[in-house]
RNA sequence: GUCCCCUUCGUCUAGCCCGGUCCAGGACACCUCGUUUUCAUCGAAGUAACUGGGGUUCGAAUCCCCAAGGGGACGCCA
């Protein structure tokens, strides 16, 4: 059997949008589990809309979520220019081809598709106008996710506008058929327009890839599919948000595929393992960035120190957190007790600013809710802080501390973790307290506790 | 309007091909309890679904038909 040959082909038109990332990594994954050959072809037909800007996006947005592909813009291949634009007189070729077969014609100097089949003419109420149809012969498309799907079309269309310019489904197909795409895995929105593809590998006498038509993604909630108007619709929007690459590759994966194990969260050579396209789901599925959060938040968890604070640390720096002189022994040891509870790398700034700083914020809430458990915060600390200000600093000696004045004074152990953890953070919530007063330290923790109790 | 695709918890889904092991399993979210803390971790428990109607069968989430609902396509956009 030949090699699989499968293909991403955007358009330079817009941002890159979610589904079109989805798309791509599904034939980036099913390239990468056959040994196959991943090609990206830009599709800049449409001179009116195209940028540099919105291509640069492109790109960058497939490194960024670790899409390398084999041939295309950058890498090269045997079978370029990988950009449309620059194809246009192989287009020409091509369509005199089909003319000479008697295949297109040219009216109202475009060129169009002759179908083959009667004719009539009617009047189509969806264009309000009188139009030519031809009743051609369904063509028969054996879908690897939808299974057989016939279709006919039943007008001829256009392949070359009058401007000189190819359309898409022409180029489309001539150059699956010139870059020996073997399988087009792509949306469902082109399931429709299978049949003008097939129409124009049939008028060629080239038998056609394999196609797969995968679901599409919907809105979180209203109708239809994600927009580019949709929170959450853009890749650039997560790497502004500091999301994981590999977990919303990891989140979109999920989306139109489960993984034969049942696992969710996993590394990419794992899923590039188990992608079968058999097991692509037939129907549509709604976004959730509740669940991404949470796959990103697991993610974030099973990171390698060392990587979390690679992660970490530009946040961290950028936002004024983490100066230049703090070494990245401090911040591995201030990051290594608070991985575990981690759920953002948005939210770290705030999160462990208090290691940093004597200027933290102070949680209003944490503070309100302090008296309701434990009594009153600051007489509690002032019970503990001579016990305290005697111990050794590490963490069995600091926990007896606590042991020791709770059952000194009549009370819980815990009733003292709320008002020091408020005293020393200004939260109401974080890593393992004892944990924390360590990686601290001994002089900074009593002298915020001296500043509270007075 | 025409054509095409889809239909299991609020959401993502497993199961469906090869009907009984499914009074339907998992994950997210939610709710409750627990945990060295009172909503960023973690643990335990809970609420919650086979779109409807016919049929086939001893038996249907699973097979067939119809309906309804959802999605998509009908451009000299891609």
């Amino acid at each position: 059997m030949s090699q699989v040959r499968v293909r991403f082909a955007p358009s330079p038109t817009g941002f890159f949008h979610i589904g079109s990332a989805r798309t791509a990594l599904f034939n980036w994954l099913y390239a990468r589990h056959t040994g196959g050959k991943f090609i990206l072809r830009i599709e800049d037909t449409d001179k009116e809309r195209n940028s540099e800007a919105f291509l640069k996006i492109i790109l960058d947005s497939m490194h960024w979520l670790g899409m390398d592909w084999d041939e295309g813009p950058g890498v090269g291949g045997d079978f370029g220019p990988y950009f449309q634009s620059q194809r246009t007189e192989l287009y020409r070729t091509k369509l005199k081809e089909l003319a000479d077969k008697g295949r297109a014609y040219e009216k109202d100097g475009a060129w169009w598709l002759r179908l083959e089949g009667a004719r009539s003419t009617v009047f189509d109420d969806h264009l309000k106008k009188e139009i030519e149809k031809v009743e051609a012969a369904p063509m028969v498309l054996e879908d690897l996710v939808r299974g057989r799907v016939e279709r006919a079309e039943d007008r001829d269309f256009v392949l070359f506008r009058s401007n000189g310019e190819p359309v898409f489904h022409f180029v489309n197909v001539v150059d699956d058929i010139e870059m020996k795409i073997t399988h087009v895995i792509r949306g469902e929105d082109h399931l429709s327009n299978t049949s003008k593809h097939l129409e124009i590998f049939k008028a060629f006498g080239v038998t056609p890839p394999h196609y797969a038509h995968i679901p599409l993604i919907l809105k979180t909630d209203g109708p239809g599919k994600m927009s580019k108007r949709d929170r959450g619709a853009l890749i650039e929007e997560y790497q502004q948000r500091r999301y994981l690459p590999a977990a919303v590759r990891n989140y979109l994966c999920l989306l139109g595929w489960t993984p034969a194990d049942g696992k969710e969260v996993m590394p990419i050579e794992e899923i590039v393992r188990q992608f079968e396209i058999s097991a692509v789901h037939q129907s549509n599925a709604r976004f959730d960035e509740r669940k991404m959060s949470h796959v990103n938040a697991q993610t974030l968890r099973l990171l390698p120190p060392a990587e979390f604070a690679a992660v970490a640390r530009p946040i961290l720096t950028e936002t004024g957190v983490v100066h230049a002189d703090v070494s990245d022994a401090r911040l591995t040891e201030v990051l290594g007790i608070v991985q575990e509870k981690v759920v953002s790398v948005e939210h770290l700034p705030e999160f462990l600013a208090f290691f940093f700083t004597d200027k933290f914020n102070k949680d209003e809430n944490a503070l309100a809710n302090l008296s309701k458990k434990g009594g009153e915060p600051v007489t509690r600390v002032r019970e503990l802080l001579p016990t305290l200000t005697a111990a050794a600093w590490e963490e069995a000696a600091l926990e007896a501390a606590f042991t020791a004045v709770g059952t000194t004074c009549g009370r819980k152990p815990t009733d003292y973790f709320a008002p020091v953890r408020y005293a020393i953070s200004g939260q109401g919530g974080g890593a393992h307290l004892l944990g924390v007063l360590r990686v601290l330290g001994r002089d900074t923790t009593l002298a915020r506790l001296q500043a509270f109790a007075t």
